[in-house]
DNA sequence: TATTGGATCGCC
DNA sequence: GCGATCCAATAG
């Protein structure tokens, strides 16, 4: 199958939260292969989404930025651009993981039009392959809920914070993406993202996306 | 330097 | 419904 080049992250994020569903991630890792089919997306559409991590911050670049400490690389407004949210403006099919809840990690893919931030976040996936080792690594047998959930993904493919800014799109990754079959559009509906309370309005916009 | 709360999960 | 568990993002 083919891996997802750069350009197919390059467009605007809700465009790729849809057009990522029903691809394939697969992560190799010395412990074995995994692949999981993309069935539940979310998309963070950058500065202007009160939702996303980088709301509110410049959308620059960063690397033009002015460093304020060795943390905090830009402010504008209420955002800043820090060494965890930049990678949102990053090269397009990078992978931005973050620790969540003390003990959980959650995976996006950096998507966005040239010169904008933004993330298509990963809340749930299809078990396909390696699927012994995915319950090995999550301690159950009940195959539907091995990968039915941003974290539990995480888990059952082995991907952690080490994955950050890896490059989806380059073979030397332990993470790929590989294209499925056409999903017709009538096989996709929308919903409100889930758990951001804290969004005001956002929160009700319709941009969690279910095969 | 100190405080706070979260794009979750699993059990009650 | 609720506690686990900790680190990045803020405030001071």
């Amino acid at each position: 199958m083919k891996r997802l080049n750069s350009k197919f992250f390059e467009r605007d994020t809700l465009k790729v939260a849809r057009a990522i569903l029903g691809k394939y991630i697969t992560t190799n890792l010395p412990e074995g292969k995994t692949t999981g089919k993309i069935i539940e997306t979310e998309a963070y559409c950058g500065v202007a989404d009160p939702a996303c991590h980088v709301y509110g911050a410049n959308n620059l670049s960063p690397l033009g930025a002015t460093p304020l400490t060795s943390k905090i690389l830009w402010k504008r407004g209420k955002g800043r651009i820090t060494e965890r949210n930049k990678i949102l403006f990053g090269k397009p099919g990078s992978v931005y993981v973050y620790s969540i809840y003390g003990m959980y990690f959650c995976l996006n893919f950096v998507a966005h039009r040239k010169g904008k931030a933004g993330g298509v976040f990963i809340r749930s996936i299809e078990p396909i392959n390696g699927i012994e080792l995915m319950k090995k690594r999550r301690k159950i047998k009940d195959i539907k809920s091995i990968a039915n959930g941003p974290s539990k993904l995480c888990i059952a493919l082995g991907i952690n914070k080490d994955f950050y800014g890896k490059d989806a799109c380059s073979p030397k990754s332990p993470i790929c993406l590989l294209e499925g079959n056409k999903i017709p559009k009538n096989q996709i509906k929308s919903a409100p993202r889930i758990n951001i309370d804290y969004a005001g309005k956002a929160k009700h916009y319709p941009w969690r996306f279910i095969l």
